[in-house]
DNA sequence: CCACTTTTTGACCAATTGGTAAAGCTACGA
DNA sequence: TCGTAGCTTTACCAATTGGTCAAAAAGTGG
């Protein structure tokens, strides 16, 4: 077993180990965890399933480290969001930048709402410990933004909630997209929401 | 078992597949199809698992019951869109009443989503065959609006889908919602979306 | 009260699944 | 070349789970 206290992992280890990550997300993704196997996340990732339980402890912490290392990238479309800048730009940069991961992680983007649909049973530390803050920090952002008259008024929360609510769509509900609209709905999806959140926010 | 072809199901039938059906709701609404067990649904329900199997033949037909018996109250609020109201009231009243059923049926809401995320695995002719047809119809009549003047032009499927979005992000996600909100997001969350499609819409 | 149908249950199964143990293989430095 | 640490596999469990079956129990009409 791979010494978790050890400094260096060995190359082979950094291979393996990215490649059961990368194998569980599609099937995580996919199926949910409980609706995952250790087989399936196995042949996906072309080892033996003891191979897999030899770089892991078990279904648990794969799940687990997906959802840690997940963290991150989500919020970061967010941290971005600069108090000096512009107002409308940022936000609606904000709301591009959310559509662009629905379209480049939305293995990342189901992971997640499975995990909050299902009551986020591994993720509410993590939503209050990171999520949580971050979001008052932006609130209070955009609230002075408003106070200042460079937006218009309306509930902050609301407003990010809603943001990500019509962006991770696109990912979320991808099978209901496709069948109802005939082309890619990115671009037209782009569009819309940035004369959506143009027309709310312009003063 | 009780014979599907017969005519009559007996009081007792009525009342015990209804049980069944409630408890299911709850089950498969909280874990996935995958992550329900028959166990878990005979608990909540207070019958035994071979109970369970003689009004339906398996798991599966209690879950396609349930998305079936889902599909109708489902399109029902679009379905009350009248082409003959005032546009812009009939797009606010829609979204009001999508926003009450995230309150009303987050079970109901929850079902589809999982169902939906994971592909839609037993929904897909339902999409094709009863949403697909009402949306078209549907966004047919908000174009007819709009080349009217009535309302402000967008894209009408896109609007459609972030209606979509928006109202059932309170059901599906009512869990990071909480986290990040301290009170009921009912009242905040309707007027908040009032305004933004009353900006967005108002020609 | 009796025959007959519907409903309910306890005992049981086969398949799946997460996980283990120990032997075998491989890479690599001395 | 050899020894050793790291990696992989084969064979195997125990628990869970969807589902079956025959018999018991409860309704029900006459």
């Amino acid at each position: 077993m791979p010494d978790g206290t050890s400094k260096k992992p060995s190359r082979i280890q950094m291979r393996n180990r990215s490649l059961i990550l990368d194998a569980a997300l599609d099937v995580f993704s996919a199926h949910g965890y409980r609706g995952a196997t250790l087989d399936q996340i196995a042949e996906a990732a072309g080892l033996s399933k003891p191979n897999i339980l030899y770089y892991f402890t078990g279904k648990e912490e794969i799940h687990v480290t997906l959802l840690n290392q997940l963290m991150e990238t989500w919020l970061d479309p967010l941290v971005e969001m600069d108090a000096a800048g512009d107002p409308l730009t940022e936000l609606l940069d904000y709301v591009q930048r959310k559509l662009d991961m629905s379209r480049d992680l939305p293995r990342e983007s189901r992971l997640f709402a499975g995990e909050i649909l299902q009551g986020a049973p591994r993720m509410l530390p993590h939503l209050r410990a990171d999520l949580k803050p971050l979001l008052n920090e932006k609130c209070a952002v955009i609230q002075t933004w408003m106070n200042d008259g460079k937006l218009a008024q309306v509930d902050p929360r609301h407003l990010v909630f809603s943001i990500w609510a019509t962006t991770q769509h696109y990912a979320d509900f991808d099978t209901q997209v496709r069948v109802l609209l005939d082309d890619d709905p990115h671009d037209s999806a782009a569009q819309f929401l940035d004369q959506m959140y143009r027309s709310l926010l312009t003063p």
